[in-house]
DNA sequence: TTCACAATCAAACAAACGTATGAATGAAGC
DNA sequence: GCTTCATTCATACGTTTGTTTGATTGTGAA
């Protein structure tokens, strides 16, 4: 068979696990689930993909590398512009983000939910994506935002990059819970509001002053 | 049997299920594997519990129903004593699910990883203990930042209000990754630190200007 | 036309799952 | 001493799980 429909089982597969993932949880989704949803026979996923534990690592890996790619492209681009402000810097690190979650709404905000699951799933795939995918963005950012909050010492500019990575993985773990606390008032699909309210909140929160005595 | 004997059973059942869902996660952890751990029979959870979906729930609401007992408690005290400042109402928000955290660190930061997963977690019994259980809290804390912050509109209270909580579900979730992230400079179980550095960063985020045209 | 081989398929595998059953146990009340 | 009843126990039930097998299909190269 040629390789367009190759393409097209493993995608087909791709696109119903993540939906499933999503919505119901790795542990909770089975394979012929998946497969009965991507119209595709049960033996497939063991063929493409070897394992649950590959297709879940695959799942994950599809979203996250352009993502990050995008990020670390961004973030280049200010520094030889020389152009690195702290709320440029945040949006380099939001915006892949949600506009990731936010292309693919044919199904809603659903892949935000998977990825904002990204920190929280116990599943053993999960530890190994992290520091593999999001080891080299974290540090990354890391030195940016110690370039521009001189001020403040090592250990708080990592506190602060954890708490700025938190609002995002809520956000996209938890913003339909935002619309319903809210009662409506919010509506979490706005990608300007989101990115707009997110900056101004981890802006002034990476800026407060430092807790600890100048050297 | 004395009613001493069942509260052990019910106790070593929730103990052993706690630390397994905190773990593996709920749908990954089996009531074999939390009867063998618990050392009691396995039809004791159904006995006990009627089925596994109620065993999560109260696993939960075990620890949530006096966190948030606390947290309304402390606001109550302040606003009786007229002394709500900004950080005192997130001293009142964060202390009680970081000291419920730790003070059972006979596991280490383990409850806490289950706790982070709160919001997360795709299971069923999730979303309506969000709701029956975190609803007026959050609702309640809403009305007590409104009023320490009358310069934002309601939706920006609301948006930081997420933002706040969603610092210390990652906090909870995910605090291990962030003491490798930092290479072991960070440790996320100094309660002091942890509270400090929180506030830091939310009463900022909280504290930054209103981004709309003042009424 | 024949061959090779990647891909798909139905079917089966052992293992593990949540739940239910009915007998055994043992302290409390009469 | 006998009965009562909540609890514990070993065992079994019917499903569902991830994975494997061997046959079947269909396309591109020789």
């Amino acid at each position: 068979m040629n390789e367009a429909n190759v393409r097209d089982t493993k995608d087909k597969i791709l696109d119903a696990a993540e939906r499933l993932f999503a919505l119901h949880g790795i542990e909770a989704t089975s394979l012929r689930q998946i497969t009965s949803d991507a119209e595709v026979n049960l033996a497939a996923v063991n063929y493409h993909f070897n394992s649950k534990d590959e297709l879940v690592r695959s799942v994950y890996s599809r979203r996250i590398r352009p993502m990050n790619e995008s990020r670390i492209a961004r973030l280049q681009a200010l520094e030889t512009n020389e152009a690195s402000t702290l709320e440029s810097i945040l949006e380099a690190f939001y915006e892949p983000t949600i506009d990731m979650a936010l292309s693919l709404q044919n199904h809603g905000f659903t892949i935000g939910q998977m990825m904002g699951r990204l920190y929280t799933e116990p599943h053993g795939a999960m530890q190994s994506l992290i520091v593999t995918e999001m080891g080299e963005v974290a540090r990354r950012f890391a030195l940016a935002l110690a370039r521009t909050l001189p001020h403040l010492s090592q250990r708080e500019v990592f506190w602060r990059l954890h708490f700025t990575i938190g609002m995002l993985a809520h956000t996209m773990a938890a913003g339909e819970k935002l619309k319903h606390l809210s009662q409506g008032l919010i509506n979490p699909h706005d990608k300007q509001e989101v990115l707009r309210q997110m900056i101004t909140y981890a802006r002034a929160g990476l800026s407060a002053p430092s807790l600890e005595p100048a050297p």
